[in-house]
DNA sequence: CGTCATCCATGCCCCCAACGTATCGGTCCG
DNA sequence: CGGACCGATACGTTGGGGGCATGGATGACG
């Protein structure tokens, strides 16, 4: 009765993103007519019509919307399964560590000193990414990370708050509203404000698309645009920026993030030593 | 290279399950042999050796726990996504309510009627469950359910906040303890609690298993537990029960949860009605 | 110390189901 | 009306998943 198989899903995702037997087809690798079959067999067995077919083309119904986001899920999920298990029997893991370059509210080095200091600690190896970071511990590719919250969408990861932080805004220092000491959410509404690629979401941003903190500053300094960014970011000067407060600006909480579900002695020796370093720091 | 199959990691589930092949074999209707090769080829699969074969037994190796872990989150996951497809495709669907008796802080006839107002409202089905709440979310059983933290495990669902409200004490009203008008944890710290099969991690309780509030209520008659409950519990009263209040106990709040990544409109719908009772009933 | 029991792996065979090729039926377009 | 396009169907082939029988290793036991 039951017995869906991770094919099948993956065989229905590609259908479900193309909207074409044929096209999805190729993407697979398999003939045509296996593909359809295979879909059809899927449905049956569901008891659903997945997909409206149009002798040109192929809608997704209800049902198959549903699938569509639960099979991502789940190929996520496998994804992930071979990833850890495939880590956790190589010889004498190491522990990944994602976080965005600067991202680390100035803790990073104590947290390392700290955890190494276990003996039993792994070797942490370093990666860092802008945008991908909460979906590289989803998937696997990282066992822990920084993240901000609510920048970052965290659900599917247990998190434990590190350090808070008021937000400033980085303005050319010939930009207008650079004259007033303090600025408000209000004063920057018509400003242009680059947004990272990770897709926190219902935060639309107007601005560009930024890809590093150089390369956002570059903007800020041509006054291109403006942008919110941490205190302690706010303490690497740059050439052209000045930083104002922004009283009424959501605080951004750094925290440190892992995979819902995940028991790992060293993820938990690694927490600790994060929540350890930031008690210290504030206090 | 990848492609591993849900079934294959049935088949592995249900060996580091047993530790025993040949009762593993039996639990799944096949035989031994084609177990032990389905096992055999996951390990070349994945590169990584999941299980310590003694010829008297077997043994789980550190990937294979890790494995372990990983399987069942997508086992459950498969599960959530068929149940959930299917209901998707039952012609106008319900929505799944599920909740523990008298867990709705009083809430629920307000919610329902508030949600029902919307004109394209689904009909809720209600589900009354003692221990297994969340896991019910999880699995697609329910779609949205009434749970309190920190006494569930809310990891892999999103929640809001609805309620929260301080804890009393359950006594007999001849207990030695109820001559006091409040109790702090430290009087109860040598009363037998009980305790509810719902697992929380780390609550460990030394009291009698219990499925029931009225089941709670007569041991508490008897003198045989005391048990800590919400205000909202304590207004019903029950013969020889006594309530006394706990200051020092943390509060309850009551949640309103769903599985994250349901972008359900209805779901939403339902969880917008909740939060907007909550906040008209505290106010 | 030899025998037996237990447990997992392997060899052999069968058969199902997943695949590919060819084709059909329906729809849109020129 | 013919051709292009798209998904479903027909049919033959084959790889692999499963069962049965057996092998090999190890611990139990007399």
């Amino acid at each position: 009765m039951d017995d869906v198989e991770t094919r099948e899903l993956r065989y229905f995702v590609a259908v479900a993103e193309e909207l074409h037997f044929g096209r999805a087809a190729d993407r697979l690798g398999i003939a045509q007519p296996a593909l359809s079959r295979t879909v059809l067999r899927l449905e049956r067995r569901l008891g659903v019509s997945l997909l409206e077919r149009t002798s040109r083309s192929a809608r997704l119904t209800v049902a198959g919307e549903v699938l569509l986001g639960e099979a991502r899920i789940v190929l996520d999920a496998v994804g992930a399964a071979t990833r850890r298990t495939r880590r956790a029997g190589a010889a004498r893991g190491r522990l990944v560590l994602v976080l965005k370059p600067g991202g680390d509210a100035g803790l990073l080095p104590r947290i390392l000193a700290d955890y190494g200091a276990d003996p039993d600690a792994l070797e942490v190896e370093l990666l860092f990414s802008i945008g991908e970071r909460a979906a590289m511990i989803r998937d696997g590719r990282a066992d822990v990370g920084l993240l901000h919250h609510p920048q970052n969408d965290l659900s599917g990861l247990d998190a434990e708050q590190l350090h808070t932080e008021e937000r400033v805004v980085a303005l050319a220092e010939d930009h207008p509203l650079a004259a007033k000491d303090v600025l408000y959410l209000a004063d920057l509404a018509g400003e242009p404000q680059p947004h990272w690629p990770e897709a926190a979401p219902g935060t639309a941003a107007n601005g560009p698309l930024v890809q590093d903190v150089g390369q956002l500053l570059q903007l800020v300094a041509v006054g291109r645009a403006v942008a919110l960014v941490t205190e302690s970011a706010a303490r690497r000067p740059f050439q052209g920026v000045v930083y104002r407060p922004v009283p009424d600006a959501p605080p951004t909480t750094t925290v440190v993030a892992w995979s819902s579900g995940s028991r790992s002695r060293q993820v938990a020796a690694f927490v600790a030593s994060a929540v350890r370093c930031a008690a210290a720091a504030s206090s």
